[in-house]
DNA sequence: GCAAATTTAATTGTTGACAAAAATGTCAAC
DNA sequence: GTTGACATTTTTGTCAACAATTAAATTTGC
């Protein structure tokens, strides 16, 4: 599995394209800043100009303005009347607290997963962690280890079939996609994520739901031990 | 303790009014709209003209614009292109789904209540479930019994200490509350909800964190059971 | 040289008019 | 009476100019 970071960076603007929920409606600029910010491509603490955005992506100042307030609600920028706009700086305890959420959410869509689904649809994943995971964490392949992980999750959100809790886990997932990037480099995290993923996976396979949930909520909780652990290194 | 149903039903507009988050934009308008909708005296399915709340609320359009965008965010209403806003309609697997987030997150919220929080601080809670809240249950007062509920509640959410998770069970809440309304009249449910409470607060109480998530998942789940076993009267 | 007051620059917020799109209603042809 | 094209209406989407606000820079007074 190679790690396909290859991305659409330029708006679309064609009246034709109507790929998202709101029609053609923003939808692509929003999507663009948000995987720039997630990505840190776009610093934290560094400023968002409506007339920059408006000039540089070609699309009027009014949806600049309503990408804005939807980034806004998402949590990912703070706007300050007659000041503009920031993105926004996570600071450690905001992080913790984003894990106890992940916690119980990942835990929960473990659960509706295992509830779902039935043992067959997850061979290609089982597959997936037996080979070419193993072989991921031993290389120190960290980015096709996340691009794996990544994959995983989506299914498991998929499975649980539950809009509005995919819409959670993913604003709170994309906020932390840097600080996780770092804690999987920690000495053991992979290792251990690996063999505590798997364990996740058989739950989901034999339909345990509480099992699923009990473990992937274990599995969130020894990520955020690892952060506190070596939070001076990571932060 | 009273209904005091009493709001804000005019938006304020003196440059001084700097009470929300976002300085004087737009939170007034944001605020009336989400409660009037979740009170659904704007009912399920109408539309919200840009033009027509402009010229009611004495706000410029660009403001509504952005208003209807940041309600759209928060899955209150749906915009289409070219054709405007409506107010959501939620089905009923709707609702059970977020009774399954609820369950997570108010869990969530009371587990970390017990772990921030001293016994003495919750001893107004404690005479109030003893004494008053048993008198509205008695009496068939839903309106003090829910108006206590939503004090109960509010407590946890502030002793829970996490503006995230706090946002996000603000953000559900809205959604169910003409549907939990509609459950606390079912025979029995009013009774069975005020032990769940009495056995949640004794946990947050005494400290035990574990507990208080337990006790506080089963309500959720025992009022989710009503929902299921009474749906055809409920919707 | 430093502090307070004033000016200046940059940016957002507001306004109104106009264009574009979608639904609705009308009319004629079959 | 129904179907199709066409005009109308309603509503959102776009644009450019202007006002208001804030922060920074400059000046002034001591």
């Amino acid at each position: 599995m190679a790690t396909r970071l290859k991305k659409a960076v330029q708006v679309e603007q064609r009246p034709g394209a109507k790929g998202g929920p709101h029609g053609k409606r923003g939808i692509d600029l929003q999507k663009v800043l948000r995987e720039r910010i997630a990505k840190q491509e776009i610093a934290p603490g560094s400023k968002l100009r409506e007339q920059e955005l408006s000039t540089e992506f070609g699309v009027p100042r009014a949806l600049v303005r309503e990408t804005l307030c939807a980034l806004e609600q998402r949590g990912l920028i703070e706007r300050i009347p007659n000041r503009g706009a920031v993105v926004v700086r996570l600071d450690l305890s905001q992080v913790f607290e984003i894990y106890d959420l992940r916690e119980v959410l990942e835990g929960l869509c473990a659960r509706l997963a295992a509830q779902n689904t039935s043992p067959e649809s997850w061979q290609d994943m089982v597959d997936m962690f037996e080979g070419p995971m193993e072989e991921y964490v031993k290389r120190g392949d960290y980015e096709s280890f996340l691009a794996g992980y990544a994959v995983f999750r989506r299914r498991l959100i998929e499975a649980a079939a539950n809009p509005v809790l995919a819409d959670m886990l993913d604003s709170i997932y994309e906020k932390t996609q840097a600080i996780i990037r770092r804690i999987i480099i920690l000495p053991g995290r992979a290792e251990q994520g690996l063999s505590e993923h798997r364990a996740v996976l058989a739950a989901v396979c034999r339909g345990d739901a509480e099992a699923a949930e009990r473990l992937r909520r274990e599995n969130m909780r020894s990520g955020k031990d690892y952060l506190k652990r070596y939070q001076s290194f990571v932060l």
